[in-house]
DNA sequence: GCGGGGCAGTTTGCATGCAACGGGGGATGT
DNA sequence: ACATCCCCCGTTGCATGCAAACTGCCCCGC
């Protein structure tokens, strides 16, 4: 079954889709190792085309190569996450300045539904909720039509969910879909500075509840917890 | 002579930099085919690592890897040009905004040296100039300590040059020297404001000067040399 | 003269083989 | 008991081999 046809030159392209997936999905956790040979063996192709996959994803951010040491689903630090959420910032400010008012009225459907999608994984599935909250994000980006935006936003995130995977807390996800209501509304009647400020405000407040949730009054075990985790220590 | 001890792991890495200098210096122009194993014979390594360096480039957006047919330097239309300028102008935006006000001493000396090594090149040597130009704003990038942006801020800037070698008129980088001084100085002062609008007018003006520069009155074969030349016609 | 089909040379796609690096664990010496 | 050294095995780094795909060319039929 599901004998693929696989033409030549598609099987490389599907490696780096399967592990990318599997990473995006928390199969492969940050910090598992990726032995060239067992994956090869699992996907059924030798390592050539496994390294040629491992190449592309340290490119996009998302495995490290260590020379001599084998790959491993990213790690990155706190510091990162941070800068990457600046990086986003700066580009989705774009997406919404571009879209402001231009959106076509099948575009507002899709959104509309994928909003309802979102709302309706909420509470009930985590996984596809976490996903669906990115691509509402992918989706905007590749509106603008702008190659460039689209695959840096799809980069940022994916990196994003790597660091909310590793830092962020259960449920820190919650109120996104509202506010990605309200940025729809924004852009639909033109309010450029509102919607800007709707992307701002959503972004800024995931990273202050996923990346710096720990500073008030927390407990200090929960605080070395996450630093244990990000240093390979810990449970 | 020149025996470079090559470090395993070091020799993809070198070959990956010697293309892309390559084709940054446009001794491999836009379009310039890249067989995996004459860059090998001529580099002395097997196709294996070439490819890889191929798989990085194409990655970075300065390769295109056509299946079955190989890969060449790419070739990017003029509106991949305007989304690429976007989202500089986007990713720059937040690099002044970071800047502004807090660039230390020895960083402030660094830039205004910069600067001085753009006015000496001037006039005299043309590509050390448009290289000069670029690094700029990488040098800018870099002074972020933001991994995020200083990699696609050096990717971006690469791909201006391809842009700007394909579509720019010659001598278009003639009064950037000036503007990179005034940015310098609203910097310095923490004249966010300013130094946002400087960078937004300067990224703004490379675009029109060079991405749009034949639409007043042109000869119609000036016109169509351009698209010649993107075609791979003329001489 | 002109268009189409097929053959040969060239180049990619991918698997595999071999050497070298790194890590873990046991043996050895103190 | 502890530290050190060394060997062995697993894995990576890279070259090479072989089959398939593409290119251009020539020959043949019209």
């Amino acid at each position: 079954m599901a004998e693929k046809a696989a033409k030549s030159g598609m099987r490389a392209q599907a490696v780096h889709r399967a592990l990318k997936r599997a990473i995006l999905d928390q199969a492969l956790a940050p910090g598992s190792k990726l032995p060239e040979d067992s994956i090869g063996e699992r996907l059924g192709v030798s390592r050539t085309l496994v390294r040629e996959a491992l190449v592309r994803l340290s490119e996009e951010g998302l495995v490290e190569m260590r020379p001599n040491k084998g790959a491993v689903v990213a790690r990155p630090s706190l510091e990162e996450g941070r800068h990457l959420f600046a990086a986003r910032l700066a580009l989705e400010r774009l997406v919404v300045e571009s879209l402001s008012g231009q959106l076509t009225a099948p575009q507002e459907k899709q959104l509309l539904e994928h909003i309802a999608a979102e709302e309706a994984a909420r509470g009930r599935d985590e996984s596809t909720s976490i996903r669906l909250a990115g691509e509402f994000h992918t989706l905007l980006a590749s509106m603008t039509g702008n190659a460039v935006v689209i695959r840096y936003v799809n980069e940022l995130v994916a990196r994003s969910s790597l660091i909310l995977a590793l830092y962020g807390r259960p449920h820190s996800s919650e109120c996104a879909v509202s506010e990605h209501r309200e940025i729809l509304e924004s852009l639909k009647v033109r309010d450029t500075a509102n919607a800007v400020r709707l992307m701002l405000h959503h972004l800024e407040s995931i990273t202050t509840r996923a990346l710096l949730p720990r500073e008030q009054g927390g407990d200090i075990r929960d605080v070395l917890a996450s630093y244990a985790a990000a240093e390979g220590l810990g449970s």
